[in-house]
DNA sequence: AAATTGCTCCTGTTTTTCCATGATTTTTTA
DNA sequence: TAAAAAATCATGGAAAAACAGGAGCAATTT
């Protein structure tokens, strides 16, 4: 019996490549592809395919959480992330939820199909870029901030001051200043150029 | 005369995909692919395509300044510049080293050949989302900074006080702050978090 | 030759941030 | 439900940034 083949991808040109790569491949069947999000599960209710190959970035919704859903409902499914980006903290949200590997565009047809064969054996495939990547996460410490420090962060960003903030937030200036404190220290940064920047790199923000 | 299409692109898939979709295509001839820049001008030296269809990034150099060293010495070739992301700057700048066109990743074959087709007429082609972006663009300001605005202006987001970078640069707190007050008037912003931020999402940093 | 631009520096004043420390109340979680 | 975490507020002081306004000098453009 062939593999089972899915693919979630907004970019026309991609699906086109990995259906060129994957066309000779003995055991794997392509069974289709989905543009976004809403299609790809609508397509589950009728098929169920052994893997997905899926974007992150989705029109919809991203596929960090159709990853979730889609694992959610159909456990056995084995998700692949796929992106132009070895982003670590996309990386590491999606393996999170439950995805067995990550490839990057670049990737040649040999890699594909081993990610494919390595996934279906219940194992995890992660590029070499990837695993770089994920690692570098490791190294580099992801604070874990409030709702209300998030809140905050944000607010930061847009260029309001600790006064304006707490006016919108209904709190005092001097409990904006504490989150503000605790955000530097969480970020390990000792001013707001750096938390900033900081943060926008970890799409925090 | 069949016109000649090269691709720059350091995505196996991109390059499968976009070959595929041509493959079949009357009047179009595939010479070959580069997966950087090096090697593309490596190749232009022995064969001039028609249009190269370029990707914005690339391992090497940007698919920008590519552009223009393509254009500088083979005026007569199309650039056609290809991404995943609709980004204002890009497209601008990419514009402005002599493409000709700009589409997205996503195209449909229908949409690439009418590029490749309207380019060759000397016209230039956007891609609608393309179009939209540079509209945006025009929009927001795009502030024009020196070239010591932009020292300055790292400096301030990597967590330097001006105190820091003035020592950093040879010069005066009171010149770092000068500066610093033009990048907040350039940037149309207040604050130093909001000038990382819009600097930031406009790929200044 | 005149105007513009970029870089430099200055004096002040006001506002905001940064830092330390401590404490109370509310919410979450084990 | 008890313990932990989060959110709230406060005081006070030092450091930095923001704001206003002016000004000299060199290189470039008109």
């Amino acid at each position: 019996m062939d593999t089972k083949i899915f693919i979630v991808d907004d970019h026309y040109m991609i699906i086109e490549g990995i259906r060129s790569l994957l066309q000779n491949q003995s055991g794997i069947e392509w069974i289709g592809h989905a543009m976004n999000a809403t299609s790809c599960m609508a397509f589950l209710e009728q098929h169920e395919p052994d893997v997905i190959l899926m974007d992150i970035s989705l029109p919809d919704r991203t596929g960090i959480d159709l990853c979730l859903d889609v694992k959610t409902k159909y456990p056995s499914i084995h998700v692949i992330g796929l992106s132009t980006f070895n982003q670590h903290s996309f990386i590491q949200k999606m393996l999170d939820n439950g995805a067995s590997g990550y490839i990057l565009k670049n990737a040649t047809h040999e890699e594909l199909v081993f990610a494919i064969k390595t996934v279906l054996n219940g194992k995890k495939y992660l590029s070499l870029e990837a695993e770089l990547a994920v690692q570098q996460n490791e190294n580099s410490i992801i604070p874990v901030i409030t709702r209300r420090e998030k809140e905050v962060l944000l607010l930061i960003a847009e260029g309001m001051t600790n006064n304006e903030i707490a006016l919108k937030l209904f709190i005092s200036t001097t409990t904006v200043d504490t989150h503000r404190k605790n955000l530097l220290n969480k970020f390990e940064v000792k001013n707001t150029a750096s938390l900033v920047r900081v943060a926008t790199k970890n799409q925090l923000i």
